[in-house]
DNA sequence: GCCAACGTTGGC
DNA sequence: GCCAACGTTGGC
């Protein structure tokens, strides 16, 4: 199993969007970057965990857990007319742009600001926090998961 | 709103 | 292949 980090700008597109979805699933649709692509189509892998982060946001934060329920295969956005990731250049039979679906496992409340992560020793390599990092989808490594899941327990049993 | 960092495009 | 121009991302 893997770990992950997806992006999303909450006033399009939050984690409580995701709660409310049937089966709190949905398609990890509109990735229009190759290197993203390349971990969307061949890295990522049903079972894999995933941090549901907030970019543009205030604050940007890490705001739930997601896990993947299905692996790579392609963006059926690419292909529509319609929608905002329309691309008329990706060939529906050798796609240029693929999707998988992920399904909420739980908030993370309150969410963990991108300064706490900068805080953290931990995490001075995380791709996150790299000055001028656009990565949408980008690996984490189980110790960066693992030092932010030790956080938000550290911070609620201060709390107590 | 500003702007640094980055990815893409296209002329050459 | 180079690189300037341009558009986008995303923190602040």
């Amino acid at each position: 199993m893997a770990y992950w980090l997806f992006k999303s700008e909450p006033n399009v597109y939050s984690f409580g969007n995701l709660m409310s979805e049937p089966d709190r699933t949905t398609g990890w649709d509109g990735v229009r970057n190759y290197q993203a692509r390349n971990f969307l189509r061949d890295r990522v892998q049903v079972g894999d965990r995933v941090f549901f982060y907030h970019s543009n946001a205030d604050p940007p934060c890490i705001a739930g857990i997601a896990e993947v329920v299905r692996a790579g295969h392609p963006d059926p956005t690419a292909f529509d007319p319609e929608s905002d990731h329309h691309d008329p250049k990706s060939d529906p039979d050798s796609p240029t742009w693929y999707q998988v679906a992920i399904r909420a496992v739980r908030a993370i409340e309150p969410p963990i600001g991108l300064r706490e992560l900068g805080g953290l020793p931990e995490l001075a390599g995380m791709e996150l926090l790299r000055k001028g990092s656009r990565l949408s989808v980008q690996p984490v490594t189980e110790a960066e998961w693992n030092a932010i899941l030790a956080m938000e327990r550290a911070r609620k049993k201060a709390k107590r």
